[in-house]
RNA sequence: GGCCCCAUCGUCUAGCGGUCUAGGACUCCGGCCUUUCACGCCGGCAACACGGGUUCGAGUCCCGUUGGGGUCACCA
């Protein structure tokens, strides 16, 4: 049985990096038949965890990644927060003293800084001498009664390698002898990642360990500690990273201001800022930032989209296939066919994914996608109005795929204002509307406009032609000013599905008061 | 710095010794379509880091160099 997990830390928030591990989890996982268990590694957490762990469980649930056990779902190895393990932890502690795996040091931070000054001074590796290892009880009386705590170091091997085939990279070799012996509790009895992480993967019957490059380097010692317990250690599986936009270090939360000076960066988080902005959000680097998942959805990008662009992101089915649904994904996923080197992050690849996939969505899904946004920018009522759906839905049809993320609707916001609210582009208007011909052209197509029936974009086109050819001009003489007029904008959806959509009676009026503006 | 990992167009990638005058996607640049913008369509630019081997033959295997990265905690 296959058996994955994801152990994110409580942060707050869920970074694409983890994320796009998670999935790579989640898809091994699925491909199997197997499960995919959520553990939340909380061991060095003093905050609230609840309100930490809350963002990124909801983020999961958006990208829908779901988890067969771990927070809120439970399962049969209850509980999975690593904070509520401690006794679990202790046993293996305990067990690893007995069998001399492990050993109770009582050295100070002072002399072990010393020991590692002392190599670095003869330019040697640091290895420690175990000076302070208590091996009997005696030793432990004795370091005790000078006042000295002990923490438990593990006795790490000094001879030979440490070998292990990693399922995406092969062999990979590690002298034991390059190995320190690391703390597995501290002082104060609280037990140290390493020694959890192995202890839960045990408990938790993970077959495969799925995670990022970073913890190759601490594969040898949490092999050491599985053996030492007796316990067969999982397959490993360390990915690429995720790579910084236009960069090669790996993506980091912290670094925005960074990001931002990347063009395509920047142009994914303005788009953003602009659609959280009309929504009066505040935007704030700490939680509104695309290496951060609620970005995307904050601002309405697809789930799917998201995911179709992460799974690509180190891993490949062929040299054509781009696009792939979950389904998809879950058949084809295989850590044979991940990449061995980090993958950077391409906003523009991530925005053209997601367009593609906002093209394919159904229109029903659009507008259900769309109105929330209309509401929490103010523009449309909750509950909506009758009239609202068929109206927004034309307007998406019209609209066609202009609309990339569900948030680009507040561009349209001309066909949600009244009429004298309308704000003109002062530009726009200043080249459109208040140039020589103009007024006189919008007022006698005015007079057009208020007879055409129906009132639609066919009849509207056909209205216009004829005018044109009445007139003796030509069509960009006057539709600029009226496009101007009747949206305020220089650029926008088709001419006389704007028409239509906006209605003889809107039309008319911003007509009129356009030409008392001029 | 030690150890470990990595290396094909700007980016994501295909390529698992000959079918590679290196394929696809995104971006970019032309052109078409067109009332604007977006879309769409057509076309184009663009890469095997370098040096040695092995081999009849190397992007593909080996070694080295260079470059990039990760990691060296009583963090996870």
């Amino acid at each position: 049985m296959v058996r994955t997990r994801f152990a994110p830390s409580p942060t707050g928030y869920l970074h694409v990096g983890g994320v796009r591990t998670a999935l790579f989890n989640w898809l091994y996982a699925r491909h199997h038949g197997g499960q995919f268990i959520l553990r939340i590694d909380d061991t060095d957490q003093q905050r609230n965890v609840a309100e930490a762990l809350q963002p990124i469980l909801d983020g999961f649930r958006w990208l829908g990644i779901d988890w067969d056990e771990g927070p809120e779902v439970d399962g049969p190895h209850t509980p999975y927060y690593q904070s509520q393990r401690a006794s679990q932890y202790q046993a293996a502690v305990e067990r690893l003293l007995e069998t001399g795996a492990a050993y109770r040091d009582y050295s100070t931070p002072d002399e072990l800084a010393a020991e590692r000054d002392a190599a670095a001074a003869e330019k040697r590796d640091f290895v420690y001498s175990r000076k302070w290892m208590a091996t009997t009880a005696e030793d432990a009386a004795r370091f005790e009664s000078e006042g000295r705590t002990a923490v438990v170091r593990l006795k790490m091997p000094r001879e030979g390698t440490c070998a292990f085939r990693d399922l995406i990279r092969g062999d990979v070799e590690f002298a034991w002898s390059r190995e320190q012996d690391h703390v597995i509790q501290r002082t104060d009895g609280t037990c140290l990642y390493h020694l959890a992480s192995v202890v839960d993967d045990a408990d938790f019957q993970i077959s495969h360990v799925i995670r990022a490059e970073e913890h190759l380097s601490n594969t040898p010692r949490q092999r050491f500690i599985a053996q030492s317990l007796g316990l067969e250690p999982p397959h490993f599986a360390h990915l690429p990273y995720v790579a910084e936009p236009g960069g090669s270090q790996k993506i980091s939360k912290r670094k925005l201001t960074k990001y931002l000076k990347n063009r395509d960066f920047n142009d994914l988080f303005q788009h953003g800022t602009a659609i959280a902005t009309a929504l009066g959000r505040q935007v704030n680097a700490d939680t509104f930032n695309p290496v951060i998942v609620d970005f995307y959805r904050e601002v309405g990008y697809l789930a799917d989209a998201l995911l179709n662009y992460l799974v690509l992101l180190g891993w490949s089915l062929d040299d054509k296939t781009e696009e792939f649904s979950r389904a998809e994904m879950i058949q084809h996923f295989s850590l044979e066919r991940v990449n061995k080197s980090p993958a950077g992050f391409d906003p523009q690849k991530l925005r053209a994914t997601q367009a593609r996939y906002m093209q394919a969505l159904p229109s029903k899904q659009k507008v259900a996608m769309v109105v929330p946004f209309l509401q929490q920018a103010g523009l449309v009522a909750s509950p909506p109005p009758c009239e609202t759906g068929p109206m927004v839905s034309r307007l998406l049809e019209a609209a066609d795929d202009r609309i990339k993320v569900a948030g680009d609707i507040l561009s349209l916001t001309e066909f949600f204002v009244a009429d004298e609210s309308l704000e003109y582009d002062e530009k726009a208007f200043e080249k459109r509307v208040r140039k020589p011909d103009a007024k006189p052209l919008l007022v006698a197509f005015r007079a057009e406009l208020a007879q055409v029936e129906p009132f639609d974009a066919a009849s509207t086109e056909q209205c216009l032609r004829a005018f044109v050819e009445s007139q003796g001009i030509k069509m960009g003489q006057i539709i600029h000013a009226l496009r101007v007029a009747v949206t305020g904008k220089a650029v926008g959806v088709g001419m006389f599905d704007t028409l239509e959509i906006l209605g003889r009676e809107s039309c008319l009026a911003r007509i009129d008061r356009a030409c008392r503006l001029a």
